[in-house]
DNA sequence: ACTCGTAATGCAAAAGATTCTCATCTCTCT
DNA sequence: AGAGAGATGAGAATCTTTTGCATTACGAGT
């Protein structure tokens, strides 16, 4: 049940937190931004502001639930944690987000965190490229 | 001579760009938000408008002669580029910045993001962690 | 060196993203 | 059901970055 997640984080169970975590259990496109997410509540009528979206996903980021993200753009990106830890490649063109994980990336960033007397605690791999996808535009 | 690396970008040689391209020379920290590099030249007794540290940046940016990073934080980090391709450690309690290059996940990544369909473009990878500077705020 | 056209600048206003304030409302516990 | 702590929504505020526009500064040609 989302209640738990919430429950365990800290956070009283509010419609607002449980609404927001289901909208991200079942949001297509997964990295949504607090304005992408605060849009498509409205539109399936629910009430809400945009500060409490914003200080949700916040406290969510701070629980371990949500990871954010800071694509090119200006603006942060969240994505509901689901425990296994991945890195993005995003299309520079369409702005489509694929997820992977590479153990030989993760083994020599922890080496070279090391190597620089830093004690590693998260890290951020963004690859930019163009896709190859028929429906991505700037394609000829 | 600076003024060469901006003629060759195909930008006039101004007065703003030069004292720009100057303090990112000079600049220590290396990575310094528009911001810093607007105050730095104002404390200098430079003439100069935040937007034209803006716009200047960005043209450098688009030219090669700058790096822009989405480091943590809601603003942007700018640096010159040396011509060499590097990646960052930032520590979280205090800042710094730590610069590295690893042969290993150069590599790799570029075969991730063929592995996906994707022609790698451009990357971005920045390590969160603490660093074991004496003088870093947060330990003890 | 002088002049002119274009590109660049500075300022202020605007736009976009995120945070804060505060009166009101809602969980949770009893 | 009631009390108290915590959460919410609306709008104001803040911060970063961009834009519009009148003025100014490069630099190609003389």
């Amino acid at each position: 049940m989302d209640n738990q997640e919430i429950r365990k984080a800290g956070l009283k169970v509010t419609l607002p937190r449980v609404k927001i975590l289901e909208l991200l259990e079942a949001s297509v496109p997964r990295h949504v931004s607090a304005e992408d997410v605060y849009k498509m509540l409205l539109e399936k009528g629910e009430e809400i502001g945009l500060a409490t979206v914003y200080r949700v996903l916040t406290q969510f980021e701070t629980a371990g639930l949500v990871t954010r993200h800071n694509f090119e753009g200006g603006h942060a990106v969240f994505e509901l944690d689901r425990g296994e830890h991945h890195d993005h490649i995003v299309c520079v063109l369409c702005g489509k987000v694929e997820e992977f994980m590479d153990a030989t990336i993760e083994e020599r960033q922890k080496e070279i965190a090391a190597e620089h007397g830093f004690e590693m605690e998260d890290h951020s791999l963004i690859i930019y490229g163009r896709c190859n996808n028929t429906s991505c535009p700037g394609r000829e």
